[in-house]
DNA sequence: AGCTTAACGGGAATCGATTCCCCTTATATG
DNA sequence: CATATAAGGGGAATCGATTCCCGTTAAGCT
């Protein structure tokens, strides 16, 4: 087996034709979704050949992924004011705010549909969320340092509980997804994280 | 515009080759995934031919939806313990068990690609959930009358509370999806309503 | 700076999903 | 139970995404 396109000469062109295409992807994405993806398209947007994205992602999933791939590594910091229920409240609104966006939750549905077609692309996609995972998981564990919570508590599994209604929202049942919403699931992890529900067995 | 094939005559024939496309693609999508569903190869299993197939659905995001809507009629009976903590477990380990199962959760993960795609099917999801949760929400209102929860608490909202982190591992962050995963998600729902959080404003 | 060859680019060829055409079957109605 | 026509079926034609071919450009190395 040979080396896949792009790995002996990373320099120069290829990371700015892997740059413009995983841009012009995203722009594809939240315009018209992941099932009129059209390759041939994005290369056009990229201002490159199409035998080129074909020769280097191959197919629609294996593009998105690598498109996964890069968001994990574009982190947005989180917040840290003094309490635990501000704090979720932050991450909640963050969430909310990226999933009402229209440019943004087109793309969320386009990526999360990739992933619902292929292994590789869930991979990417649950490496994404286990990165914004283990960012906010710090604020839940200063949290227990301060007596919040109690001693045992897992920290991811605080910061999961607080995405998830959202996520429902979004992805399966449609309910609106307003700023009470967001409120309610950060209120909804501390009662939860308080009663001791996410202390580790 | 003329009536759309099948409403004029939905007796018999028109019956039976709906019920066998509809299991088709259930079957279609449970084993290759909403991405590789090829119209013609759910006609063929079906036993039909494949101009009839696009003729009356004309897209796989149209079956899908239509899939759907007769997964929403197909309604599985809530169970009816003694105590809200039980009942919501009994529905959060029957999602648990719907999302672990390895043909279920393909169908699952197939309609809501589709879902993603195209705003009809993401309609009939929303619908089917509206129905799940109409389901469940009793449980929680005679929860209420017996003083386990606060007056004026908003019953569908801890039923979608329920579900929202198992669904939130399956589709978003892929962590496990395991019982006590469940557990925690009737325990934190619980604790939180009875932190009166889903009390309607 | 010069050389090797990885990676790109355009256009033709291919392949498979969808559509079209026209005949056959059988539902609904009187 | 006869009739009109809605709905279905098979196969050819079409159309667009993907692949192939081969010439061009520029990254990496000495």
């Amino acid at each position: 087996m040979e080396n896949a396109p792009g790995t002996v000469r990373p320099g120069g062109r290829t990371a700015r034709v892997r740059a413009a295409v995983l841009d012009a992807a995203g722009d594809a994405l939240a315009e018209h979704g992941f099932a009129q993806l059209d390759l041939a398209e994005v290369a056009q947007r990229a201002g490159v050949g199409k035998t080129t994205v074909y020769r280097r992602w191959g197919s629609a999933t294996a593009l998105v992924a690598d498109l996964l791939a890069d968001m994990a590594e574009q982190s947005e910091p989180r917040s840290d004011h003094g309490t635990l229920v501000e704090d979720l409240r932050a991450n909640a609104h963050l969430v909310r705010r990226t999933l009402a966006d229209p440019r943004q939750s087109r793309l969320f549905r386009a990526v999360i549909a990739a992933a619902s077609c292929d292994d590789a692309a869930a991979a990417a996609l649950h490496r994404f969320y286990a990165v914004r995972i283990e960012e906010w998981a710090p604020c839940v564990e200063l949290a227990v340092g301060r007596g919040e919570l109690p001693d045992g508590t897992d920290a991811r599994e605080v910061v999961r509980a607080v995405s998830a209604p959202l996520y429902y929202r979004f992805l399966a049942s449609g309910d609106p997804l307003d700023e009470a919403a967001a409120d309610r699931a950060a209120e909804a992890a501390v009662a939860a994280g308080k009663a001791g529900v996410f202390v580790r067995a």
